[in-house]
DNA sequence: GAAAATAGTTGAACTTGTTCAATATCTTAA
DNA sequence: TTAAGATATTGAACAAGTTCAACTATTTTC
């Protein structure tokens, strides 16, 4: 039960057997985590990689000048990583913190190091998800240059409506690289 | 001779033997394109994935107002590909131009498709470029939110002096999402 | 349930970047 | 080698978005 999501995520990429599913969810561990909680805090190595199974968290990175820029939500069936930190084994420049009470799935470093070695299938998965990330980062910088704030929020609450309801205005300004001041005089004209 | 750059670039990623690396580069066709000239143009269908070997290209698409937006430019050792278009077999969103008398090594989709599938670290191969392409594109993403156009031309500038030298302003305007007359202001004050 | 903290609103002054138009410079093809 | 076309520069008027500050809601915490 626990792993029917994950499973279904994982077929919805890849063409895999029930065998191959079973393996690679039983490196997988549930756990929760309190709103407000942080999964990782910048500075830090990550060595988790997670998959949201419910709730939502928001994963940010904070700069010199102590403005929080939020790289992206994570709502059921996303996926919690800092790829930089996990790959190289470097302090994260990131900060992942659950929005409201929630559970994930969690696999550290050593055991998806074992995965990848064990079961050559879960490379395609993550080079299938990497490749399809890709392409929605590159959209959404297309859509930084040639979209207004103001279209770039209708986008995202469009399209993420149920996200949208759960996060504060600050957040969404933050992931639309705007001031949470401008978001209030936008939503106030439409 | 003409692998030897290719060669190099996968050792760069992953750990890989001499035979596998010789039947990759077995499936790439060396190509010789003139300055200008088109490897892809929007809305058609990508079917060729490219490895530069000297020369430059932009990758670029243009939106209902008729503005270019690109993406990123290509040089030595860098990958000319629409992952959309060629994994979905969909029309392109993307323009991919010499900007010199350029040569390429390409694999058609037909021939991609099979390497996967004969030989496992070719998944591995493109989910390590694939996730190491993922982070400069979040940090691109989080440089437009927090630095200011002309903080972003000294980045692009200092990083890639090679490439831009070989770039138009109009071009370099196109890929830091400004408008070409605001990069002449902004290169005159400094 | 009151106090404290956080989030949202509004306005005024300001900065960054755009648009349009005119002019100047550089390329390229015939 | 010259005309045509693309590229770069500059200025003025404008639009988009920021910053600061004061105020009002809304949550959170004890």
């Amino acid at each position: 039960m626990t792993f029917h999501s994950l499973k279904k995520h994982i077929k919805s990429n890849i063409e895999i057997s029930n065998e191959d599913l079973a393996l690679i969810c039983s490196y997988f561990k549930p756990h929760s985590i309190k709103k407000k909680d942080f999964l990782l805090t910048q500075g830090n190595i990550y060595k988790y990689e997670g998959f949201v199974l419910e709730g939502c968290f928001r994963i940010f990175a904070i700069d010199e000048k102590g403005n929080e820029n939020t790289l992206y939500f994570a709502a059921k069936d996303w996926w919690l990583m800092d790829i930089d930190s996990f790959m190289n084994q470097t302090p994260s420049n990131l900060n992942i913190q659950a929005l409201e009470n929630s559970k994930v799935l969690l696999i550290d470093r050593a055991d998806k190091m074992r995965l990848y070695e064990s079961l050559p299938i879960v490379e395609k998965l993550f080079r299938v998800m990497s490749q399809k990330a890709l392409v929605a980062w590159q959209r959404r910088l297309i859509r930084n240059h040639c979209e207004t704030a103001k279209e770039r929020y209708l986008h995202f609450s469009n399209t993420y409506p149920s996200i949208t309801s759960k996060l504060t205005d600050k957040q969404i300004a933050s992931y639309l690289g705007i001031s949470h001041e401008f978001l209030s005089k936008i939503k106030k004209q439409s």
